[in-house]
DNA sequence: CTCTTAATTGACAGCGCTGCCACGTGCAAA
DNA sequence: TTTGCACGTGGCAGCGCTGTCAATTAAGAG
């Protein structure tokens, strides 16, 4: 039971190499006859040899260890849970085959010390990469934060794209003009549009998609269709509530995430309003609610998985001594059309 | 910028002692004088000196590292994120301020080589401890699996409390025959339930507390009124369909879980079926949705943060050599009540 | 068959820390 | 005075691996 494991010189020795041979196999480094190879591998899988992480990492300078950074937003109770899950299992497959550990850092950016803290945590952590989320992505305090740890990091969606950053983004505009397009070939005329909170990029940048869409729809822009709300459930209710109050409402609401698209649902149906027939809704961001809400929700998926799966891996490779990726990766996310939109009604 | 990261010598030298005497510091070793002491903190914050947790886990033989195995049901878009993510906050907290790092290890138990692949992971991992989630706890292989890695492990509601485990469980009996004479304190005499996975074994229990519940409240046990489902939203909604085509249809439906709950309100939405007027819906976990729902759903609050920091924080302290605890710590669940239940109406 | 070059392998010094043991000191008990 | 002992401190081996470089062997070249 308590045997002890096994070492690297375990396998050394019982394959009658020296236990830089193994070392060689182990890390798949050329110049090893292939002969070699197989002697060691077989010793390996006789004695379930694994590497001492802790060994490797200490000689190595360099821990196998990439750390997610997303807003700790627990507090609030939303339901981003998904997002993070999502975003986590997508670092996760990049980094379970390589070997690296993938390490979680929520962070509450609305904390003064916020990034001081985070800094601090990324120093004694020493990952080897360190991918930040949106919205913190975003944030000014949090990416020097990130940056004084001197270590090589990729932001997600943060909109900036600039040259000495790797950067994984979604195409929020072009995504969103294609709701917006897609609402109005339902015949719908008068589509409204919640914004999100502006500092979030990637839910600014569906604002600009909406304005595309109307234009490529030949739909006016109507200044009284388009309210703020700040990505809240809540927000998204007092939306509602704004625009159901119009003389002339809206047949269409396009919200700039889920969560208010949710809001604009509870609105409607403790008002009576009958979607999609009376009202279509859409959202933005497929959070797991999506299909649940009844009607379920009709809305943009975007590829979380694989921005946060791209963003580790290029850290990973990096980390290999592959020179790092700068600039921006574009993944682009999909519409999904569920019970929530339908063509709109031809009434009196 | 690349200046070297200070070692533990830098940190000797500058203080003016042995290296080892740093590391008592640094380790809270008692027999420090504390003028010693202060140098040496001193010379700490002036060099930002941070141990280097690869040399430490080697010499020490052990990671200080907690690895928190979940069931990875992500691939069915499920909303149990929530659960998830305060699961993971949950064990943060007690991991961080001990120096801890926390890996997360999704296992999909349907996979059938799940505990193999499990153990390989956790054995590659070398944790000092491991916090095994509901429902996975309740399953043999991937316990098996654990217990085969030789690695202290904490069980989160298993239902077993046996004495070589240390467990960590809520009081998913006693709660939801609370719920249970709450809904009776409501008026409602038809109140049926919706059971869950029956693998799963807190939410077996709940179907014991709603029993309990019923002879609490004097109600007679009716058998037409208690349903199968399977934990999933799906099955919510076709417990609903059968619950509703009985002759006399039951004033409260009380289910197992959130998912199964918010299927229920699905079908009652659908069919115009008026919530709490019509029908007091009550479910269990609060998970996210319960509050965005509409109505918002009336539900248990589970003590999924509390529960993984206990079972965290005792793994951790075994680690340090403190003897481990065995047993079953109960931490008690709440009822939340909200918008989806309220008294029975007096109709015709 | 010898020489050159490349492929293959091994020896060994650390990486930065902790565990173990030894040492020196001061003080109470013998 | 000697002994014993707790305290405070330092010395140093060694955790299991990788990096560097030297040694050996195989493969061509002439």
């Amino acid at each position: 039971m308590t045997k002890r494991r096994a070492t690297i010189e375990d396998v050394a020795s019982l394959a009658g190499v020296s236990i830089k041979t193994v070392s060689r196999v182990v890390n798949r480094e050329p110049n090893v006859r292939e002969s070699t190879q197989e002697k060691v591998e077989k010793a390996i899988k006789t004695l379930e040899y694994r590497p001492n992480p802790s060994a490797r990492n200490l000689a190595s300078h360099r821990a196998r260890l990439i750390v997610l950074v997303y807003d700790d937003s627990s507090v609030y109770e939303t339901p981003s849970a998904g997002y993070i899950i999502k975003m986590q299992e997508g670092a996760l497959r990049a980094c379970r085959p390589q070997g690296f550990d993938l390490l979680i850092q929520p962070c509450n950016f609305r904390n003064d010390d916020a990034g001081e803290k985070l800094r601090d945590q990324l120093v004694q952590v020493r990952p080897s990469g360190i991918v930040v989320a949106a919205p913190l992505s975003n944030m000014a305090t949090i990416v020097e934060a990130v940056k004084a740890t001197n270590t090589p990091y990729v932001l997600m969606s943060s909109g900036n794209g600039s040259d000495d950053v790797f950067e994984v983004a979604t195409n929020d505009r072009e995504i969103s003009a294609e709701m917006t397009t897609y609402l109005a070939s339902l015949g719908h005329k008068r589509i409204a549009f919640i914004k999100g909170d502006p500092t979030h990029i990637a839910v600014g940048k569906r604002y600009d998609g909406y304005l595309d869409g109307l234009k490529e729809a030949g739909l006016p822009y109507e200044e009284e269709l388009v309210v703020n709300g700040d990505n809240s459930l809540e927000s998204g209710q007092q939306c509602a509530e704004q625009l159901f109050k119009l003389e002339n409402r809206p047949t269409a609401i396009f919200a700039a995430n889920d969560d208010m698209a949710a809001g604009v649902m509870r609105v409607a149906s403790r008002m009576g309003i009958s979607i999609p027939g009376d009202l279509s809704v859409a959202g933005c961001d497929d959070i797991a609610l999506a299909q649940i809400l009844f009607p379920s929700l009709t809305t943009i998926r975007q590829p979380l998985r694989t921005m946060t799966e791209t963003a580790s891996s290029a850290l990973i490779e990096g980390s290999r001594g592959k020179p790092r990726d700068t600039g921006l990766e574009t993944i682009p996310g999909a519409i999904q059309v569920r019970e929530s939109t339908g063509p709109v009604r031809k009434n009196a």
